[in-house]
DNA sequence: AGGTATTCACATGAAACTATTCTCTGAGTTAGG
DNA sequence: TAACTCAGAGAATAGTTTCATGTGAATACCTGT
């Protein structure tokens, strides 16, 4: 076989997609519909920015893939556009608070800020009070207007407390020339309830929610994303609606769906067919599910995989489990692969982040008379399970 | 039978510790004038 | 004397350990009938 023939088929097929990166999650587009109610109440509140004046607080609320995201880099874009048209002396900063080992604590955030502002902070070694002070003299350089999007907020209060919001809304105070005003994002409906009233009521001034799509609303934006990513008819017959009910059933998370449609594309164009089928979204389904695992658990420390591993290894009789049979089976692990063991306590900890990872199910039962633990057993598929099990054994070094 | 007290097997919280990575400082060393 | 080196003090962070306290309901143990 000549080598040539085996990327002939690629070339030949030719692809379906015209523009990718449509269905990307970083994409913006032009207009956002069923938000419009939203984008208004953004605008109107940000809009004193363009006089030179500092606006209110926002504080954004609504479920992941709501559109929460993308409203707000919209308008930041357009303000930037209007500012640097009429030399407005604005400054857009958008933060993502999830991202790990980038803004994921006190310190490292102001770092990011610092960062926007062309300046440079070590990543390590300071007290946290100097990276604030470089911060001030940087902001107070000239007269300005700073907006600040912090997204997933509720992030980085779980992680750090709120003691950085506290700092960052009596900012203003301290600056002579410049204005900060915040605009806050969190997936979590309940999240001010828990934190400082000071900072809670400075920072919610303007408060807005979006609600989640429908399944026909998010028909329509899959619709006109389509039709900017794929070809004319590389769509089979009813397949936006059945992608719409896949993520309408997770409370109308457009992103999903969004994020499926891509996969369900790449598929097809992988198996080189020329028309994009149901068939090609239940693969891509589980792929995104499965992938998302994977990757999830990559990035994990070893003990971590190494308590996987031992939860993986069980299930063959037992559905479910407690975590006490999980610790017997992780310390022979643990000797096998010479690890020192962990203390139950961590354990425990552990077996809680892979639940909200969503490997596992864990639900705290009592067992009256036996105690209370964690009722515990696999939420992911068998391919999945094998594939992630085999990855395990590679990363851990451990032989049958 | 019905009511209360125990008890198990962990869960959950807080604080403190460890190892690692990094900066900054200042003493000691070196080399050139 | 200026430049360089290098050890030591301090910080931040991730991952833990230690200690302390909490907890839901199946059982054990009473109580009075």
């Amino acid at each position: 076989m000549k080598v040539g023939t085996l990327f002939e088929n690629y070339l030949q097929a030719e692809s379906l997609f015209i523009d990718r990166s449509v269905l990307s999650s970083t994409f913006i587009p032009e207009e956002i519909t069923y938000r419009e109610e939203q984008l208004q109440e953004i605008a109107k509140i940000t809009s004193p920015a363009l006089r030179i004046e500092r606006p209110s607080n926002i504080f954004i609320y609504g479920k992941t893939g709501t559109g929460k995201t993308v409203s707000v880099k919209h308008i930041l874009r357009s303000l930037n556009e209007i500012a640097t048209k009429n030399k407005i002396p604005l400054k857009t900063i958008y933060i993502n608070c999830k991202l790990r080992r980038v803004a994921d604590t006190e310190y490292r955030l102001i770092a990011q800020l610092i960062k926007e502002f062309g300046g440079d902070i070590p990543p390590t070694g300071l007290p946290t009070d100097e990276v604030y002070n470089v911060f001030y003299k940087l902001l107070d350089q000239q007269k300005q207007i700073i907006l600040l999007t912090l997204d997933e907020i509720d992030q980085l209060t779980i992680k750090i407390g709120d003691e950085i919001l506290y700092n960052l809304t009596r900012i203003n105070a301290e600056l002579q020339k410049s204005q900060l005003s915040i605009i806050g994002i969190s997936n979590n409906l309940v999240f001010a309830e828990h934190l400082d009233p000071r900072v809670k009521s400075s920072l919610s001034v303007e408060e807005l929610i979006f609600p989640p799509y429908n399944a026909l609303q998010i028909q329509d934006i899959l619709r006109s994303r389509a039709k900017k990513a794929f070809r004319g008819n590389a769509l089979d017959q009813g397949l936006i609606e059945k992608c719409a009910a896949y993520a309408a059933r997770e409370h109308g998370d457009a992103r999903r769906a969004i994020d499926l449609l891509r996969v369900a594309g790449e598929v097809a164009e992988r198996s080189g067919a020329s028309v994009i089928t149901i068939a090609h979204l239940d693969e891509a389904e589980k792929k995104v599910e499965s992938d998302r695992v994977i990757t999830a658990i990559v990035n994990q420390p070893k003990q971590f995989q190494c308590v996987l591993y031992s939860i993986l290894l069980i299930p063959s009789q037992k559905k479910n489990f407690f975590t006490g049979e999980i610790y017997e089976v992780y310390k022979t692990i643990c000797k096998r692969c010479k690890f020192n063991t962990l203390t139950q306590r961590r354990i425990s900890d552990i077996l809680a982040e892979l639940d909200m990872l969503g490997v596992i199910n864990a639900k705290i039962i009592s067992k009256g008379r036996y105690g209370r633990t964690r009722d515990i057993s696999v939420s992911i598929d068998e391919t999945t399970s094998i594939k992630l099990r085999e990855i395990l054994e590679k990363s851990l070094q451990v032989g049958e």
